[in-house]
DNA sequence: GAGCACTGC
């Protein structure tokens, strides 16, 4: 078993599924001690599994929840000074890193599910390792860290942490017997139509069927498909319960997942990847992968970051597999060759190596690490990403290069203290300048989360009509904060959301996200000030800060954007769809049939002259200069 | 004249 008393400060355990080894874990080294010098940290990359996890290990305890054992994440803190087992996101311990780099309340940190390699994780990967050699430096108690991972490259997490020794748990899985197709297909689709139907005929109905596919649109034609096909069917075979499966769904139709059909009625799931990690489907007896995902890909050149469907890696179709062995053996229908199988990439690439990494590194800088270039990554990303990170920061005004190093201004001291994409933390730091602070941060926690509005296609009319009431011909941004202001004045009343075709589970988060982020400006002494009706100085506040994302009217009636000269266009759920305006600030491209910007604001071109003097004298033709 | 994988601070 594990013993947790080495000399090692390193520990990697692998497993596979269904080992318990994420409750087992943190008990043995408890009980071995450990807790004495410090918290026992258990991270994870979802708040659910964070807050789960910490209910079993207390009840395992036979603790109250939030005494032994507790949990962290994000608006929630169930720990007290006796808390020796905590559990947390990586984000939140990542945030308690910035103000104490060394982690001194910690013994031992325990990254869990480590193979996901979310960019939490990767960076909390350097950051444990660097905690644990300067606490060493420092003759201070020594800081443990036990990485969990489910996958097989242990060469590349042994070696990073100076090749730790490498402890296998066996889960209890299942056997599950894998089809591949014999020749390429060219329609996944409509393979997995076929399939779905093949096993449907041959298999009982207890048997359910889980189907990966990659986004909302095809996952509700598909379901329609189904259920068409499955009403003309002969009257002998068995009804079909088809249940389409993705994040945007509502949470009480996710929930129906969970419930078991009638009988006689055979459960198909149509889901994306959400499946394969965030949600576990008890009872799937068959899988049928279609070896595709949508997933987000970024170029550092043109700062574009693409959501496109693609290959999945080796890892991900065993993790898909895997979802059909959790109770009993499983079965599971690939469309697509061994051959192709074999040619797919065997990890994942590292979502630190996919993304914009403004955030990243400014986080990395108020963590105090000297040399952002040589930053001790497992997977170290491009260093044109790196540098385009730092050249946004040092637009923004976050940092400033001396003697060829990179530091944090005490504005992007400031910026970091906020859980918010830099050019947001950066708006809200500038509404004081223009006595709007309310209103921005109401603005600010709008952009910060999923969409609040939602329209059904098939509501086209009166969606429109109850749109109208609250829109400004000044842009998203302010049509954004009057329907806010709307949801606090019938205090979220449920059916005025439903009137109004707003999604209210994302404004509470909203309104969760604003508090957060004003006792954030509390603690760094801002004033209050709303600027009422005035939305001029919005407006003004917002082209201050988000002059990077801004385009210009061209004569011949498109847009570019100013920055890089692209051409983009207005993205058609933006209220300024119909207008020409001649300048335009957006919060994000969106790149699918064309370069679409989306949530505009109405600016003054004058105003980005003074934002950014010398930055637009190079780049605004036409205007004044 | 269109469309949104999934997380998280």
């Amino acid at each position: 078993g594990l013993s947790p008393n080495t000399e090692s400060l390193h520990l990697i355990v692998f497993y596979t599924t269904g080992s318990g080894k994420t409750t087992q874990v943190p008990q043995y080294l408890y009980e071995a001690g450990v807790g004495r010098q410090g918290i026992i940290a258990v991270t994870q990359p979802r708040r659910v599994a964070a807050i789960s996890l910490a209910a079993r290990v207390s009840e395992e305890k036979t603790t109250k929840l939030g005494s032994l054992v507790g949990y962290t994440v994000r608006f929630e803190d169930i720990t007290c000074n006796e808390t020796k087992i905590k559990f947390l996101t990586d984000g939140m311990l990542l945030r308690e890193a910035i103000g104490d780099p060394l982690l001194r309340r910690y013994s031992v940190a325990v990254l869990d599910e480590a193979h996901e390699r979310t960019v939490h994780t990767d960076v909390l990967f350097g950051v444990v390792k660097a905690a644990q050699r300067k606490r060493r430096e420092l003759n201070k108690a020594p800081l443990k860290v036990i990485i969990m991972s489910a996958t097989m490259d242990v060469d590349l997490f042994s070696e990073y942490f100076n090749r730790a020794p490498v402890l296998y748990l066996e889960g209890r899985q299942h056997p599950i017997q894998i089809f591949y197709t014999k020749s390429s297909q060219s329609d996944y689709l409509h393979a997995a139509l076929v399939s779905i139907f093949q096993i449907h005929q041959e298999a009982p109905a207890s048997h359910d069927i889980l189907v990966f596919l990659t986004g909302q649109e095809e996952i509700e034609a598909m379901s329609r498909t189904c259920r068409e096909i499955s009403k003309q069917l002969p009257s002998d075979s068995a009804a079909m319960w088809v249940i389409p499966l993705y994040a945007s769904l509502p949470h009480l139709q996710q929930l129906r997942v969970f419930q078991a059909a009638h009988k006689g009625c055979r459960k198909v799931i149509l889901s994306t990847n959400i499946a394969e990690t965030s949600i576990t489907i008890p009872g799937i007896k068959y899988v049928v992968d279609s070896g595709m995902v949508k997933a987000k890909r970024y170029n550092p050149e043109s700062g574009l970051e693409v959501l496109a469907v693609q290959r999945i890696s080796k890892a991900q179709a065993w993790q898909r597999a895997g979802r059909a062995g959790r109770e009993d053996r499983g079965l599971c229908y690939r469309l697509y060759t061994e051959e192709e199988f074999e040619k797919l990439l065997d990890m994942t690439v590292p979502e630190i190596q996919r993304c914009n990494l403004a955030s990243v590194v400014l986080q990395l800088l108020a963590l105090r690490v000297p040399n952002i270039l040589t930053f001790d990554f497992m997977s170290k990303p491009s260093p044109g990403a790196v540098r385009a990170a730092v050249e946004q920061l040092h637009l923004l005004g976050a940092v400033e290069r001396q003697d060829n190093q990179i530091h944090l201004t005490l504005l992007g001291k400031k910026m970091s203290a906020f859980p918010l994409e830099p050019r947001l933390s950066k708006t809200i730091l500038l509404s004081q300048d223009f006595h709007c602070t309310e209103e921005i941060l109401t603005i600010v926690s709008l952009l910060s989360v999923d969409s609040v509005l939602y329209s059904p296609p098939a509501k086209r009319e009166e969606v429109q009509a109850a749109r109208t009431k609250y829109t400004s011909s000044e842009g998203d941004h302010i049509t954004l904060l009057n329907i806010y202001r709307a949801f606090k004045n019938v205090s979220g009343h449920k059916e005025w959301c439903r009137e109004n075709f707003v999604n209210s589970r994302n404004m509470n988060m909203v309104s969760e996200v604003r508090h957060q982020l004003r006792n954030i400006c509390g603690k760094l002494g801002m004033r209050f000030e709303s600027s009422r009706s005035d939305t001029g100085n919005i407006r003004r506040c917002l082209a201050h800060s988000m002059f990077l994302t801004t385009a210009e009217l061209q004569l011949d009636g498109t847009y570019v954007t100013l920055d890089s000269r692209q051409l983009v266009a207005i993205h058609p759920s933006s209220v300024l769809f119909h207008c020409k305006p001649a300048c335009v600030l957006y919060n994000e491209l969106v790149h699918t049939s064309r370069r679409y910007m989306r949530d505009l604001c109405l600016v003054d071109p004058e105003w980005l002259y003074e934002a950014a003097p010398e930055y637009f004298r190079r780049k605004l033709k036409g205007g004044k200069g």
